[in-house]
DNA sequence: TAATCGATCTTTTTT
DNA sequence: AGATCGATTA
């Protein structure tokens, strides 16, 4: 409207300002890693509330990850405050939302809770024992993908995921197990909601009616039925935008249909793109790297992205005999940094600090991270681990989450089973069949009605087991329900969330309040069973609860609030552990990076079989290669890629070759250091006598703790695993440091750059 | 029914 | 190498 752009407008260039301004038409941007697709869709957000006058209450933002939900709203409110009334939530939060409104319209009570995987093998094993664990596991991994597909067990595509009739049957008896329960799986939150959407139009009226925005970001990762849910949320007038990125999609094994991106202009008929790709984050050569990979990739939109920072230093690729080298090489890169930096502020100079945090740590899987802590742990290098902590998957927090989960519903069959007998309290496996079939009895099939009728018929053991159970429950529930002091405890939890959440708050704090969640746990014995049971990780475990229940202290001791908190365990899995300012080394997955960037990053483990890992066809390769991609493209600064020789995989040493990737690369714009094997550089060559070393400088350490002042001198002798004795007779500055030239005793010559510390070079005399 | 010791399998990636 | 599972034993 007036004549001046507002600041944060003129913070855009031209694409990212006309995606802010675009409307009318479906959009689709497609966003290049680091073109600053947040600041794109947050500036959107508080532009249509600021200029537009779109009211905040009918905009959907929807992510998939509950930490790229919070700082889009955080980012929003920070330009403009009333963003924070937009619904920005993930997918499967937005279904859970949904659901608890409306699932009454498909049967589902509103306190639902919601099953992992791991209650889903359990509830597949209660209903078909015979079938081994592995092959549960790989049935519950198909319904789930048949849900991802919006595929109903008598559907006809279903035989896409499993065409055995087998399959069909049990999926069918699951869904029903799972009705019987009252709960819904992940899958659930997003098929529910088409099929009430689609069957109550005029629920879909009247959520068309509300939500006039709609933006989803990382949408390349959206699978069929949340493109579907996507569908019948927008109506006509709905303005509805996407944010992706093809080249990003990294999720296929879980359903995500990249073609959902591929084809949204001609879904959503007439859509309009914008391509960002303008790159802020990493400097030109770390694209190249990236570029010259993803571009072996057939079936993209097509889009290189622009470098607007300059050079920068090179990447540099080591190669590494094996795994504890490779830790160790990480590490010693890690520690010059900080040694420079901290030389250099005491020498004066004013160079950027050097931090721990700068540092991300990437490998393909988890396993590859316990090399690195063990080096990192040996050398106090502070880090932290990013996922797979696994923290929610523990025996002792998901008996916990069990017992609250039977408290809110006592149909849950899943959490019965996991908390009757824990601690023993004499009932096997023949009583709990008994109670769970004596439960058709029962109206709604409570089981816990059914353990009160069945305890006259018990055996004494069990019924004094079964009344210990019960007056547990009956207790509990007893606190939860009074009704004047959960209201009062309730909204004053909610008030001092802030006082209780401080790091201080230990049991202690906890057990000062007699009545809150942990009072449940600590009533049912689950704490001292846990204590008692294990003599080595006793403690441990019950400091896992303690942290599980410090977390539960923000929610008020009612129905409502143990749902919310159970809700929210469910789906935001990501805990805040070691939260704390501490500068850390971050070890972290590839698949957990994406969105994240650091200024120094390592890739390890680029070997075949391992990086790609395994590929059945080449699809899977080229999301591997996307993976690669997204890897690279996190880091602004520093590149560093390492692959070994020999890896222990299973405890077995196994020779490795250099991933496919480290051969697609632009090597032209990487250093490459360490033991080139053989044939590496000369892929092209016809001559395979000629490769490697006269090309490469390879890398060793200056070791600092010989006589002198560590300084390298002409005439030096050195000696080299590879190379035996040498002298050196050129010192060339680098940006680097030196660089070496040796010339050994056999008459090669090689160059060394003191960059890695390596223990297979020594200078042996000045 | 619980605890202990081998045998067997594991390494994708996660909302 | 380490975890998990299951059969065997007390």
């Amino acid at each position: 409207m007036g004549q001046e752009i507002p600041q944060y407008m003129q913070e855009l260039n031209p694409e990212q300002r006309q995606a802010v301004l675009h409307s009318l038409k479906p959009l689709l941007i497609l966003a290049g890693a680091g073109s600053g697709k947040t600041r794109v869709i947050t500036t959107k957000i508080a532009h249509l509330i600021k200029e537009e006058g779109v009211s905040p209450r009918s905009i959907l933002a929807v992510t998939f990850t509950n930490k790229a939900a919070k700082e889009m709203a955080q980012r929003a409110c920070d330009i403009e405050p009333l963003a924070a009334g937009c619904m920005l939530r993930t997918f499967h939060s937005f279904g859970s939302w949904f659901l608890r409104r409306n699932g009454g319209l498909a049967g589902i009570d509103s306190s639902f809770i919601i099953y992992d995987d791991e209650d889903m093998v359990t509830l597949l094993g209660a209903i078909a024992p015979e079938i081994k664990k592995t092959d549960l596991k790989l049935i519950a991994h198909n319904i789930a993908r048949a849900k991802d597909c919006f595929l109903p067990p008598d559907s006809p595509g279903i035989d896409k995921i499993n065409h055995t009739k087998m399959f069909k049957n049990i999926y069918k008896k699951y869904e029903e197990a799972l009705a019987r329960c009252g709960n819904v799986d992940f899958g659930d939150l997003i098929k529910k909601p088409v099929e009430i959407l689609r069957a109550n139009p005029n629920v879909a009226e009247r959520l068309r009616d509300r939500f006039r925005v709609i933006m989803v970001d990382e949408y390349q990762d959206a699978n069929i039925a949340q493109f579907e849910l996507l569908k019948e949320i927008s109506g006509d007038n709905t303005y509805i935008c996407v944010v992706g990125d093809d080249d990003q999609s990294i999720y296929r094994f879980r359903g995500a249909e990249v073609r959902n991106i591929l084809e949204f202009p001609k879904i959503f008929g007439d859509a309009d793109i914008i391509r960002l790709v303008r790159n802020y984050r990493s400097t030109s050569q770390i694209l190249q790297v990236a570029s010259s990979v993803i571009k072996h990739n057939s079936g993209r939109l097509g889009k290189e992205l622009v470098a607007e920072r300059g050079e920068g230093y090179k990447p540099q690729l080591t190669f590494l005999p094996d795994q504890d080298q490779e830790a160790r090489s990480c590490a010693d890169l890690i520690n010059r940094s900080i040694n420079r930096s901290i030389n250099s502020i005491n020498n004066g100079i004013n160079k950027p600090e050097a931090k721990y945090s700068d540092w991300a740590i990437l490998y393909r899987t988890n396993a590859q991270s316990l090399a690195f802590e063990n080096e990192f742990l040996r050398r106090k290098i502070p880090y932290r681990i990013v996922g797979s902590l696994k923290f929610y998957e523990r025996e002792e927090i998901k008996d916990a989450i069990a017992l609250l989960s039977f408290l809110v519903n006592p149909k849950d069959e899943v959490s019965f089973r996991r908390v009757i007998n824990k601690p023993a309290r004499g009932i096997g496996a023949a009583t709990v069949q008994r109670i769970l079939d004596a439960r058709y009895m029962e109206e709604d099939w409570n089981i816990e009605s059914a353990c009160k009728k069945m305890l006259p018929s018990l055996s004494a053991k069990a019924a004094a087991g079964m009344k210990d159970f019960l007056c547990a429950i009956q207790e509990s529930r007893e606190i939860i329900e009074e009704p004047d002091t959960s209201i009062i405890k309730g909204s004053i939890t909610k008030k001092n969330t802030s006082e209780y959440s401080k790091k201080d708050s230990s049991l202690k704090a906890v057990e000062g309040l007699s009545s809150c969640i942990a009072h449940l746990i600590q009533k049912a014995g689950i704490d001292e069973y846990h204590r008692a049971h294990d003599d080595i990780n006793g403690e441990q475990r019950v400091a896992n609860l303690q942290e599980l229940l410090n977390g539960s202290v923000l929610y008020p001791l009612t129905n409502a609030g143990l749902i919310e908190f159970l809700e929210h365990i469910e789906l935001d899995r990501a805990i805040e552990m070691n939260e704390d300012a501490t500068d850390r080394v971050t070890l972290i997955t590839v698949h957990n990076t994406k969105g994240a960037e650091f200024k120094r990053v390592i890739m390890t483990g680029l070997e075949q079989g391992l990086f790609p890992r395994n590929e059945k066809n080449d699809e899977d390769l080229e999301e591997e290669r996307r993976l690669f991609y997204v890897g690279v493209t996190r880091a602004m600064d520093e590149l560093y890629l390492t692959c070994c020789r020999e890896r222990r995989v299973f405890g077995q040493r196994m020779n490795q070759t250099p991933s496919l990737f480290l051969r697609e690369a632009d090597k032209t714009q990487i250093r490459i250091t360490g033991n080139v094997p053989f044939g590496f550089l000369s892929a092209r060559s016809t001559d395979a006598g000629s490769w490697a070393h006269g090309n490469a400088i390879v890398t060793a350490a200056l070791k600092k703790n010989t006589s002198s002042d560590g300084r390298w001198q002409q005439g030096d002798t050195v000696f080299h695993d590879d190379n035996g004795y040498g002298e050196v007779i050129k010192i060339i500055e680098s940006d680097d440091g030196p660089v070496i030239k040796v010339k050994f005793q056999t008459g090669r010559e090689v160059q060394f750059l003191s960059m890695v510390q390596s223990s297979s070079f020594m200078k042996i005399k000045n």
